[in-house]
DNA sequence: AGCACGCCGACT
DNA sequence: GTCGGCGTGCTC
């Protein structure tokens, strides 16, 4: 009888794998283990355990494990089934998701050691001349990695001759993956229990009076401490508070005097005393609360829409509560980490540690923590915050997932598969942990407040702001009106001027809004009209003062900004359009000794950069801050009284179906920051079309009215949420074949399926990093069957692979594109 | 996806 | 004569 397990590899492939194990590695795997398997010629990969059979596969003999690296699973069933459903909905493969959804340091490939086994007597003659030179090498060496080995045998397939090796007793393998998750170990020190009697203690205490004036002193300090903290002192704290060098420590332990010992620490940790500040909700808070948990009777999804400041946070703060009080796990997602500082400082003052924080800035070890602390039900991390990664975590108790500013698109993945949508997965997700899904946004998107009016999910609308502040008000300045009249200085209008000054001469901030970074897009001869080109993207490069560089935002091209023109040699270049580095420069002119900072993805790089910023700004160190949408997320600052947009058009004629509303919502959001206290906000919008529909929308606060038209425009448009949109997205180098193989694949799309198909387009961006870029559209109706659909496109896309000058063309597929 | 292998063109 | 580009096939 043979035994088998079935694997899950990290690679885009669409099986899974089948390989053999012994009876007792059957009877202790367990699905969800992580197992190091051989595959392909001389790899080791970290697959997962889903299924163990003892159906021998016919057409191929199943290789051997190499190693199980689980004592448990560290992923559960449920995790599993919903990575099965993200692979078939959002049409890519398991092992996608997969990988996407383990922290890295958990999917370690590996490092073989080889050492020679030191008992078997080896006849050189035997070898053959691979395993001879194996041998050799050890001779020197007592150890080689598979490497080496490719090394030293001059060829890339040696996994074969290591494994004769050691049929032959002659090498043995050593562990071969290392865990690189390496808990942090604290070392913390106590009195020898010898010393727990007074007559020692005192007998101790007298032999340092002699010499030891150091170490007597140490000794006292340490019990002072211990007085006062009440819990394990580290030798940090103790060196520190006594100022001593660990030298004596280790005096002291060398004479037995303290004991050394090791307690694990968690990296991420928030110790800050939980404060019992009772939570405070207004009555409209409280009633939008109580609708929410009775809509949670009959519905599974509700979304919370509240104006921006009518203090979502609080009502979700409530409703976390009673979850965890019922021993529930929580997941709180988040669009990016520009919300987590503040959502974090917020939630852990009232949770205390019981909140964990999951996203892309936390590094591997801290990721891997996160992991454990969930899977294991560990009470620190009750409360989970994350961005949409986090919905991979291994929670096995979920009660409510809160999905805060649902309308952001950062939710959807875009890049690398899986392309999944972290609101619609996690509605998922708790179906089947028959848990809640809370969606929370002042400016919900199209589909879900679609969803909501039309009874899929529920709806608990908030119309005031927190502590009754009033909404912002907002004037429109025309840019063109302004230009003519010569009512302008550089990009500022002498409206917006006039208001920067009031705002400083009431010590109030200032929020300037610009949807783009650089100092301007493009560098213009006045001569001949050349814009200089990135050489390998479809896109003029953007020229960056700062550094004084020619940037291309696709592929990270740079270049010196020419003198003259490459094309005429004119020297008369002029810049065109304005970014955030311009403004910036223009302000500080403006306002030559005011503080102003900047903040887009230049200048937050690092890791706290980010944090150093919006500290500054908060505690009142910088008077204005200049930046980039990464404003818009959520960020709450108490004494900023006025918020300047400074172009509103630039985002409104987006070739795009949703530019409309996504305006609606970057300006609604942006607009949002001004006036968070007893006095009114203000709101200075520049546009040159001060009467175009989505900007008195904006300043009428008119989400309804934003709502119905852009529905009507979907409807007739064949857009969401009418018609489900799937994009192949198709790239190669020569353009000629891309044009043929796109118009193959559209042609044939065409003949399968009896719904819209467009294309194939060329996107505004046609190519990227020298390669050329097409895109088809399928649009689903809602009575046409998407899982019937999708089969059709990917048995469509199977053909294509089989026509030989196109199967080099890469196509992507994204399901529902954001 | 990654990787090896095999086939053609342009160079030390 | 070889290096290296790309196309092809395969992975339990």
């Amino acid at each position: 009888m043979s035994f088998f397990v079935e694997v899950i590899m990290p690679l885009s492939l669409p099986k899974t794998f089948t390989y053999k194990v012994s009876e007792a590695e059957y009877h202790y795997i367990k699905k969800g283990m992580r197992i190091a398997v051989p595959f392909g010629k001389n790899k080791i990969y970290t697959a997962l355990a889903i299924e163990l059979h003892q159906n021998e596969p016919t057409l191929y003999e199943a290789k051997d494990i190499h190693q199980i690296l689980d004592e448990k699973p560290i992923v559960n069933e449920r995790q599993i089934n919903h990575w099965f459903w993200i692979a078939s909905y959002y049409m890519c493969h398991i092992g996608d998701v997969y990988r996407g959804a383990l922290p890295s340091a958990l999917l370690l490939e590996s490092e073989t050691i080889i050492s020679q086994q030191k008992d078997t007597v080896v006849d050189e003659a035997e070898l053959s001349d691979d395993e001879f030179l194996i041998y050799e090498a050890l001779q020197h060496q007592s150890t080689l990695k598979v490497e080496n080995i490719i090394e030293i045998l001059g060829k890339k397939t040696v996994l074969p001759v290591i494994q004769k090796l050691i049929h032959k007793k002659i090498i043995s393998l050593d562990e071969a993956i290392q865990e690189v998750y390496k808990p942090k170990l604290i070392r913390y020190i106590r009195l020898h229990p010898h010393y727990q009697s007074e007559e020692n203690l005192i007998a101790l205490l007298d032999t340092f009076n002699k010499n030891a004036g150091k170490q007597k002193q140490l000794v006292l300090q340490y019990f002072q401490l211990q007085a006062q903290e009440r819990q394990p002192i580290s030798v940090k704290q103790l060196t520190e508070t006594a100022q001593a060098s660990s030298a004596i420590v280790k005096a002291l332990v060398d004479k037995g005097v303290f004991e050394e010992y090791y307690l694990q620490e968690d990296r991420v940790n928030f110790t800050q005393n939980q404060r019992e500040n009772q939570l405070y909700l207004s009555e409209a808070q409280q009633r939008a609360h109580d609708e929410i948990v009775q809509t949670f009777t009959g519905k599974d999804v509700c979304l919370l829409h509240g104006v921006t400041s009518s203090g979502k946070t609080e009502i979700y703060t409530r409703l976390i509560e009673k979850y965890i009080a019922d021993g529930k796990q929580v997941l709180y997602l988040l669009p990016e980490i520009a919300l987590t500082t503040q959502l974090v400082s917020r939630l852990t003052q009232h949770f205390g540690n019981k909140v964990a924080v999951f996203h892309s800035k936390y590094s591997n070890n801290e990721r891997v923590e996160v992991w454990q602390n969930v899977l294991q039900q560990s009470e620190k991390a009750q409360i989970v915050i994350g961005a949409r990664s986090a919905l991979f975590l291994p929670f096995s108790n979920l009660g409510l997932i809160i999905i805060d500013e649902e309308h952001e698109s950062t939710f959807k993945q875009q890049d690398p598969a899986p392309r999944y949508h972290a609101r619609d997965a996690a509605i998922v997700l708790a179906h089947a942990h028959q848990s809640k899904v809370l969606l929370g946004s002042a400016t919900p998107s199209i589909e879900t407040y679609y969803n909501a009016t039309s009874g899929k999910f529920g709806l608990v609308t908030l119309k005031e702001r927190f502590g009754n502040v009033q909404l912002p008000e907002i004037e429109l300045v025309d840019l063109k009106d302004s230009y003519f009249r010569k009512k302008m200085k550089g990009h500022f209008s002498l409206t917006l001027i006039e208001q920067i000054t009031e705002a400083f001469a009431n010590k109030e901030q200032v929020i300037l809004f610009q949807n783009r970074r650089g100092f301007s897009p493009v560098l213009e001869c006045l001569t001949c009209g050349h814009v200089p080109q990135c050489p390998q993207c479809d896109v003029s490069l953007t020229y960056h003062k700062y550094k004084n560089q020619l940037r291309c935002h696709y592929c990270g091209y740079s270049m010196a900004k020419p003198s003259n023109c490459h094309v005429c040699s004119s020297v008369d270049l002029e810049t065109k359009g304005f970014g955030t580095e311009q403004i910036e420069l223009e302000l500080a002119e403006l306002f030559p000794n005011k503080n102003i900072k900047r903040m887009d993805q230049d200048t937050t790089r690092g890791k706290y950069s980010f944090e150093k910023i919006i500290d500054g700004f908060k505690n009142r160190e910088i008077d204005v801050l200049v930046g980039t949408q990464m404003l818009a997320k959520g960020l709450d600052f108490d004494n900023v009284s006025l918020v300047g947009i400074m172009n509103a058009d630039n985002m409104l004629y987006h070739p795009d179906f949703r530019a409309f509303e996504r305006s609606y919502q970057m300006m609604t959001q942006v607009a949002g920051r001004s006036g968070r206290s007893e006095k009114r906000g203000k709101v200075v919008i520049q546009t040159y079309n001060p009467l175009h529909n989505i900007i008195q929308q904006v300043t009428h606060n008119d989400y309804e009215g934003m709502y119905k038209e852009q529905l009507y425009e979907r409807k007739i448009y064949y857009y969401p949420p009418f018609y489900r949109l799937i994009r192949l997205t198709l790239k190669h180098r020569d353009f000629e074949k891309l044009k043929e193989g796109s118009m193959w694949l559209y042609q044939v799309l065409k003949q399968s399926v009896s719904i819209p198909v467009l294309g194939p387009e060329e996107p505004a961006v046609s190519r990227i990093r020298n390669e050329y870029i097409r895109t088809i559209m399928v649009k689903i109706p809602a009575d046409t069957s998407l899982q019937g659909t999708k089969k059709t496109i990917q048995k469509v896309l199977n053909s294509f692979d089989l026509v030989v000058p196109y199967r080099t063309i890469k196509v992507t597929v994204n399901v529902d594109y954001y």
